[in-house]
RNA sequence: UGGCCCGUAGCUCAGGUGGUUAGAGCGCACGCCUGAUAAGCGUGAGGUCGGCAGUUCGAGUCUGCCCGGGCCAACCA
């Protein structure tokens, strides 16, 4: 028993320590204090600073795929812009002049709604509203919502050039755009075709998806003869020669059928030919007549046909038959063509006959097997010309022979006299089988309430598989399949994906009937319907865009304006179409990279292009074709992509659900820097979740890291540079750690490197937890606290914590940008000092030492055994700190005993003494630590009162006979130096 | 429905080419310390590796099916 257990009261001696000392609090404070952070930087410029340190170094490129400026942003775009921040931020401290410039995609159709709403609300129409005034109202709109996203984004810690954005709707941009629609066009890959889209022929324009509500509505069905005309003796056997047989179509839009063009069918359904055997007198199926019909449909389609009986004949392939005629063949003139069987998957017999009368300008469906047939097609010398059946005020062309004039809808939505024009004439030919009434949910306008059709519209395409100026094979998708190739993924999984979908991918469309938006700046020649390729038209074009905006295009005397004196204004039509949103931001290679004026710091072609994974059909998409079709090769050398965020249960967020999570939220809750940490840990290969437990992991692993530096600060408060300690005379335990720091050096760049943000936080938590505050600062707070102002010892360990301040608050700044800034300014507070403007450390490689690493594993094994063994002591109430126990260590493994030499156990173990003694003893074991036996006894002598240690010599000096002959020489120190 | 991807302790994650009792950090429980203190140290309990079948001497690792989840398939971004 020590003398204090008597209850002598024991000197303080706190006052004597080097004990932590720092203002830097242990609460972060966060919410409130990264705004300040925030001024600072923004006060010095430290973006600017970063270029100009930069200046000579190679640059590495990012920029955004633009977020769409209509509303606050979501944890999507968090994730995004943090990920983007880390990597442009460890590459600067790589050693890259890291430049990031941030950019707003501002047209399309989110932005016209808006602007539309607003005028529903006042009662006002769109359509008498001048489009250059409807536009500049959208304009404004797309302004007012990237002002509050850019702070949303700054709030984050997203360092980038906030002051110098690029919107696709500046008029730089939108010039460039165009120009770069002219260089498709003049290089001859685009081309006008056709395709289905939802109509209103109430409003007369062209509807999105999200435009559309489906409601109840009675449709017109009708069951369609279509007569075999050859193949017929191919079918299946000897009993189809000659017959008179029909395949048998449903529909509930007659009126599409004089755009039919094919007949669809599958082969995974079974169908078979069939004979009336019994009808009544005068029905439309008559008695004797053939049909070709699914198996399963067949005895539904001859009830609704009113058939009596029936009988079934024999198998039929449909593959088999080459064609059947259209059933208004000879009409007017028309339908002489011949109507192709085509095998498609979107074919089912669960409704119908098992054949799909296939119209490509009425359905997607449709429109798509048409378009994938069109080797078949030729080879069986059929056009694939889509025709225009119908107009944009819902009459029948002249390319319904038969039926101008008829109508699909009138102005009030209501069916016109269509289907009953077609039904006769069908029935006159004796090609209906049946018709009736289907009551179903139907596309209907949002806006009108009234139903709506598909169109076939002109469209204007950019060729995927057509030689580009003129060179053979030198194809887009063949192009931008190579430039796949030469791009790095990160994760490399997504090369497959980007690369199936632009192998399978058909046409590009760039056109959309929209007012808001890059115009196709395009003439036809009314005449020969060839697209006018004039340089001098289109400089005027992008000039005036670059002065005016894009809305020089819809300003009155446009069209003379571009083509001057050379041509005539009626012989040209101009195109009204804007350019699909995708195309502006597909070129955002173009008119921000490459735009040194404006960003004298970026390269073309990018470092890296960083997007959620959905941007495979995005903006990789569009910037690789885009780019592909006007430079050749992709805009970027790799391409990285991360998954959405899901909820705490892996679910996707949604409003409706009520499971979102809010980065303001967080922000306001807990911090940037929280949020910031919570995507560093996350593997963002795949989906993120993110709920209440996650960020309360994220909080605690924090605060630990946020502790273990505080602590360094504290000690460094003590450290003067002129203490530091050479390397090679530090003491063994001081070369172990710099061993250690040296390794990570290597392994947290290389995570960097490879955009590894979990295994730098992971390798970082992990060091700082097991090794520093478990081990290293356990051991050395005995040293660090307590050793004379002269201890070389206490000197090194400061070295030490220097280095370990150096590196580990660099590797910590791209992730922790708030917390690194405030350790950093801790202890260098001056004007312009930022943690942000430093890099990487260089750790010196003589740190490494495997062979001493190897050796203080053993060593550490030993302290295992004594830790264990204390633990026992403790359970059983025989001691409680360490430095009560002064163990009996029997080593019997030389390895051990080699180890140990020269080595202090006591203060590595943490006791007040050791004895290690060699050879075989009974006591505490662990297995994994053979030839090692503990047994622990108590300290013997008294308690130093300054460094808690039992030592026998306590009391030996006359002068402080209440500590340690080594606290005894630090107080003489002190007292020297007058303290 | 198709294309691509994912499913290891309460949480976040490790687990080259299949090979001993599946690991780490955090959290949790218990204990110690009280000179990092709304901190520090130690010990411990937690997993039928989504499920089922198969290949194999042997599967978290390979194959198939199933279940659950995600992205894409929009005149949405």
């Amino acid at each position: 028993m020590t003398d204090t257990a008597t209850g002598a009261a024991e000197t303080d001696y706190s006052a004597t320590l080097f004990l932590p000392e720092t203002n830097f609090p242990m609460r972060a404070g966060l919410p409130d204090r990264e705004p300040g952070w925030l001024k600072r930087w923004e006060d010095m410029d430290i973006y600017k600073l970063q270029r100009e340190q930069a200046a000579d170094r190679p640059l590495f490129t990012i920029h955004d795929g633009p977020p769409y400026a209509n509303g606050n942003i979501h944890i999507g775009h968090a994730l995004n812009k943090t990920l983007k921040d880390m990597v442009s931020r460890s590459m600067q401290m790589l050693g890259f002049n890291s430049a990031y410039v941030p950019g707003w995609d501002c047209h399309g159709l989110p932005i016209e709604w808006k602007i539309e709403e607003q005028y529903r609300a006042k009662g006002k129409d769109k359509n008498e509203v001048p489009i250059v005034e409807f536009r500049q109202e959208c304009r404004t709109f797309a302004e007012q919502w990237v002002d509050v996203q850019r702070d949303e984004f700054k709030r984050l810690g997203i360092l980038g050039e906030w002051d110098n954005p690029y919107l696709t709707m500046s008029f730089d941009a939108e010039a460039q755009i165009a120009r770069e629609l002219m260089k498709v066009s003049t290089t001859g890959q685009l081309y006008r075709g056709s395709k289905p889209v939802m109509w209103s022929v109430v409003e007369r324009t062209a509807l999105a998806e999200a435009e559309i509500e489906y409601a109840d509505y009675e449709s017109d069905t009708i069951w369609v003869k279509f007569p075999v005309r050859s193949g017929g003796g191919e079918i299946t056997s000897a009993a189809f020669h000659d017959l008179n047989a029909s395949v048998v179509i449903w529909t509930t839009t007659p009126w599409t059928i004089p755009a039919n063009r094919a007949i669809s069918f599958s082969s995974k359904i079974s169908y078979g030919l069939y004979e009336v055997t019994k009808a009544p007198e005068g029905n439309w199926a008559s008695t004797g007549e053939k049909y070709i019909l699914a198996d399963k449909l067949a005895a539904e389609v001859f009830a609704k046909a009113k058939v009596e009986d029936f009988a079934r004949i024999g198998d039929v392939n449909p593959a088999h038959i080459t064609s059947c005629f259209h059933p208004l063949r000879g009409l007017d003139g028309g339908y002489n063509f011949e109507v192709p069987l085509l095998d498609g998957d979107h074919v089912t017999d669960d409704a119908g006959t098992g054949f799909v009368h296939t119209a490509p300008g009425h359905g997607l469906d449709d429109f798509e097997i048409w378009m994938n047939s069109g080797r078949l097609l030729a080879e069986k010398g059929i056009s694939s010309e889509i025709p225009y059946i119908v107009g944009d005020d819902g009459f029948y062309t002249k390319e319904a022979p038969g039926f101008e004039g008829a109508r699909v809808i009138d102005d009030n939505g209501k069916k016109g006299d269509a289907n009953n024009r077609v039904i006769a004439a069908l029935a006159e030919r004796n090609a209906m089988v049946a018709r009736g009434r289907v009551k179903h949910q139907y596309p209907h306008s949002w806006r009108s309430k009234k139903p709506v059709i598909y169109r076939n519209t002109p469209q204007w395409f950019v060729y995927m598989d057509r030689d580009i100026v003129g060179k053979p094979g030198d194809t887009l998708r063949h192009r931008a399949l190579n430039a796949i190739d030469a791009t790095r993924f990160f994760p490399a999984a997504g090369q497959n994906r980007l690369r199936s979908m632009i192998a399978d991918r058909p046409d590009w469309v760039l056109s959309r009937q929209r007012a808001w938006g890059v115009p196709i700046t395009v003439f036809v020649n009314k005449a020969t319907n060839e697209i006018l390729k004039d340089e001098t038209v289109n400089h005027r074009i992008a000039q005036s865009f670059e002065e005016e905006g894009a809305d020089a295009w819809y300003k009155p005397g446009a069209a003379a304006r571009y083509l001057g004196a050379a041509y005539a204004v009626e012989d040209y039509e101009m195109v009204t179409d804007v350019l699909d949103v995708w195309f502006d931001s597909g070129s955002t290679h173009s008119f921000v990279l490459r735009n040194k004026q404006k960003w004298p710091h970026l390269k073309f072609p990018a470092s890296m292009y960083l997007e959620g994974s959905d941007q495979h059909r995005g903006w990789f998409h569009s910037s690789l074709l885009e780019s592909c079709a006007t430079n050749g090769h992709a805009p970027y050398e790799s391409v990285l992509t991360h998954g959405f965020t899901m909820d705490g249960e892996g679910k996707k967020m949604s409003k409706s659900l009520g499971n979102t999570v809010a980065p303001q939220d967080i922000i306001k809750q807990y911090g940037a820097d929280i949020l910031r940490l919570w995507v560093a840990s996350s593997d963002y290969t795949e989906d993120l979740r993110l709920g209440k437990e996650i960020i309360q992991t994220t909080v605690d692993s924090y605060r630990k890291l946020r502790n273990t530096l505080r602590w360094l600060l504290g000690n460094l408060a003590h450290y003067k540079a002129s203490d530091a300690v050479s390397f090679q005379a530090m003491p063994e335990l001081e070369q172990l750690i710099l061993h250690r720091l040296a390794q990570l050096d290597e392994q947290v760049r290389g995570a960097y490197k490879e955009y590894d943000y979990r295994k730098v936080v992971s390798l970082l938590t992990n060091f700082m937890n097991i090794e520093l505050s478990a081990f290293y600062f356990d051991i050395r707070k005995d040293t660090l606290y307590c050793d004379p102002i002269s201890s070389v010892q206490r000197k090194a360990s400061l070295t030490v914590l220097n280095h370990l301040f150096e590196c580990l608050t660099a590797w910590l700044a791209p992730i922790l940008v708030f917390t690194m800034e405030e350790v950093w300014l801790e202890r260098y507070p001056e004007d312009g000092s930022s943690v942000h403007l430093r890099q990487f450390p260089d750790v010196p490689g003589e740190w490494l030492n495997d062979d001493l690493a190897n050796k203080w594993q053993l060593i550490r094994a030993v302290r295992r055994v004594v830790t264990g063994a204390l633990e026992v002591e403790r359970r059983e109430k025989r001691i409680g700190s360490s430095l009560e126990a002064a163990p009996k260590v029997f080593i019997a493994d030389e390895r051990y005993l080699t180890a140990l030499e020269g080595q202090d156990l006591a203060e590595i173990a943490i006791t007040s003494a050791i004895e290690i003694v060699s050879g075989t003893g009974e006591g505490f074991t662990l297995d994994d630590v053979p030839g090692v036996a503990v047994v622990p006894e108590l300290a013997v002598g008294n308690r130093c009162a300054r460094s808690w240690k039992i030592l026998p010599e306590v009391g030996s000096d006359a002068e402080y006979p209440d500590v340690s002959p080594r606290d005894a020489q630090a107080l003489r120190e002190r007292a020297a130096l007058g303290l």
